[in-house]
DNA sequence: CACGTTGTTCCGCGTCACGGAACAAAGTTT
DNA sequence: AAACTTTGTTCCGTGACGCGGAACAACGTG
């Protein structure tokens, strides 16, 4: 009964957007009658809303979602970082963690132009593809860079790398530099720069700045990507 | 079921610190057997994490609760104004909403100097004691109000108002002025001045600005809070 | 070594989840 | 307006599986 209720929340992602008992049905695989009911008992609980006969996540969920530890802790401490590095660029900055062959994007901060990025918080994309991914997937060891490698790159637009050997290379310049490019590999017209976050002698996230492509100036954003994931490493290895 | 999964999750709030079984058990009222076979189940969904003997609330909740659309579309708006009235004001920002008779907080920015504040992002508070919340209540109508004063009012400080008629002219004088103040009945040594958002006639959210008291100063924080409060507002009038 | 505490496993009982099917409600087509 | 499609809701007999007391194991402590 957990597994199906289960189902039907993540039947939600990543679109969120509310469904109709009959899209849920057809969306789990679940029969009508027990969606219903157990619909019924996630509304009861508020992990569901309700208006009309759509069904959309509800705020209980949104509550215990701000409550898990590990991302409250990263996120609180890289926040006042990822203000300067605002501050500094005024250009969309991404702060992100790894997860399996994912990265997940803890925050994202913009000011009033927001870029159409793929990127949402809580929400996952390839590590391939984005510079925060890139960032993080060339500092976690060399295993975990041939076990990527070995499958095919997925791939959001048509400027995302699919061919192992460059992106090998790309890897390689990013651990010399420590830093890790994008150009229109997650979106187009969008250029990205990102530098990975130490602590405790291990890569804990990444964070980065996403700028529209006609005024990528890599020379102006590095050494701010570059700063501010340095003084976050700084704080989490001094905090714990 | 879903009943005693659901008291698990929600005996994390609002430490969300890690738990031991028999925490968990004592905490929640269920038996030991009862809680280790839906804690496991509960892992297995990821929703809770387990390190040693310890359960913490699970990656999956974080990713669910970012997907809460009411939130997310409020959050999503509001950011770019958040960060103009924390770069006019570089001060502690926050954006709530009401939901009852509380407050709950969707966004909290700050810099490098973290204020020692009760609210956290996802948590609720008193909407009595807080510049959002009081801002919230001056703007939600009479019924509202009078229910709220006809109970105890709860304080969280020895500074928070408790004295129904103390309270009523505050929220007239915030009806007039358009802005809430509070000073150290939230948290000692911390001032707010909040200012309410409006969009289809009804208020659906507050922001504010919370600053140590001894450089709090009305004349140089009111204007901003308001134009930010007025951008929003603009903003999701013409949105939807 | 005895003892309290906490985590884990077992298993018989009985409950409550299950979902097909019938029904109701709301649109859509002819 | 009638026939039809689609979607939401209710019912209920069956039986799977959740339930939790109790016994056991694994530590840590005095």
């Amino acid at each position: 009964m957990l597994d199906k209720a289960a189902t039907i929340l993540e039947s939600f992602s990543p679109s969120g957007g509310p469904y109709r008992l009959s899209e849920l049905s057809e969306r789990t695989g679940l029969p009508k009658a027990t969606v219903h009911r157990l619909a019924a008992d996630l509304v009861r609980l508020g992990w569901l809303e309700r208006s009309g006969t759509r069904y959309r996540l509800g705020a209980k969920l949104f509550e215990l979602g701000s409550l898990v530890p590990h991302r409250l802790d990263l996120r609180e401490a890289a926040l006042p970082f990822l203000q300067d590095l605002f501050e500094a660029t005024r250009e969309t900055v991404h702060l992100g963690i790894r997860e399996g062959m994912d990265v997940v994007y803890l925050e994202r901060i913009h000011g009033h132009e927001a870029l159409q990025l793929p990127s949402r918080i809580g929400g996952s994309l390839p590590l391939t593809c984005t510079g925060v991914g890139k960032a993080l997937l060339a500092f976690s060891g060399a295993e975990l860079t041939e076990e990527v490698l070995s499958r095919p790159l997925p791939s959001l637009t048509p400027h995302s790398i699919t061919d192992p050997n460059r992106l090998r290379m790309a890897l390689e310049k990013t651990r010399v530099s420590g830093l890790a490019y994008e150009e229109q590999e997650a979106a187009l017209g969008v250029s990205c720069i990102a530098a990975p976050v130490f602590a405790g002698g291990t890569t804990v996230a990444a964070l980065s700045v996403a700028v529209p492509r006609a005024r990528f100036s890599p020379a102006q954003l590095a050494p701010a990507v570059r700063t501010a994931a340095l003084g976050l490493s700084r704080v989490l290895r001094g905090g714990g």
